[in-house]
DNA sequence: TATTGTTATACTCTATAACTATA
DNA sequence: TATAGTTATAGAGTATAACAATA
């Protein structure tokens, strides 16, 4: 098999199998937070949790959003509690948010919950299955994270999407 | 590293990576599309186009998501004529819902566009991590697929998830 | 003038509940 | 009675456009 075909084979595995985890996993979420958190939510508690209070617009940057949509999601999570909202002091224009020490508590649990599940899911791999797996979703991690999506594709790149019946 | 640990490190890194990656797939998709295709109603058409006519609770289940939303999906493939949609004859109650060749035609023209994407972002892997990609995906649908959510999970089960500020 | 964030508006996806038609 | 599907309603996530505040 030429590599082209290869690489073809790969791009058409992650977009059959990826999203489909995704959605097992939200559902999951959604179900044993009792419908309190959602993925977007709980995403945004991933970030502040690691890289540690910072601006809404690096947090939109990094989930890949909209900066209204961005701040549309963090009312719901502050109303609760979970995290802190303050002008930056040195920029006024900037918002600094941060997970209170309830969101902690709430982020830990969450993400512990959703590991034993997931875990439990995958319990009858092999200590090598799953090492395989952490070392390919790190390749497909930092590949999708180098790409830079354009404003907008020519329309010359996928003509016939467009040529449905009106 | 115990079993466990290593279960755990692999959930956290399913956790971590898969929601990114469809995240990035989903605005490639939107984008490449001019916005006239979503996630979810090309996962419909790709369902379609490998298992062929089918009823909506089949497409549901296989989505994951409730009849209802499904039922809310196909009238915005139906109305461009990308899909058909007729009364089962054998069981009345049924709906079955098939591409027609304009939708074939759209679904080959969108795959290939999303892979060819997908195939530039991931272009400097080498066949053998492409492979070793393949493979590990393949396990986690594998494992994945047989995952039975329950109705609701019990309060026990992830209780600080509901120990948030009123 | 450029950047950060919010508000207004609109559309899609999602769910539950209530309903109709068919088996 | 049980199943397939629709409709009604509601809420979250998403975007673009227009705006205010700050740099």
């Amino acid at each position: 098999m030429p590599d082209e075909a290869v690489l073809m084979e790969c791009a058409h595995s992650i977009i059959d199998v990826v999203p489909r985890l995704t959605r097992l996993m939200s559902k999951d979420l959604r179900l044993h937070s009792s419908g309190l958190f959602t993925s977007s939510q709980f995403r945004v508690m991933v970030r502040l949790f690691r890289e540690g209070p910072q601006c809404l617009s690096r947090l939109a940057e990094y989930m890949g959003v909209s900066l209204p949509t961005m701040s549309k999601l963090v009312p719901g999570l502050e109303s609760r509690g979970l995290i802190s909202r303050h002008r930056d002091p040195q920029d006024r224009r900037r918002v600094l948010l941060a997970l209170t020490d309830a969101g902690v508590e709430a982020y830990t649990s969450l993400l512990e919950c959703t590991e034993s599940h997931i875990g439990e899911w995958i319990s009858h791999l092999s200590p090598a299955e799953c090492h395989d797996i952490v070392a390919a979703l790190a390749i497909l991690d930092q590949a999708f994270a180098q790409v830079e999506l354009p404003e907008s594709y020519e329309a010359e790149d996928c003509s016939a999407s467009r040529e449905e019946v009106a």
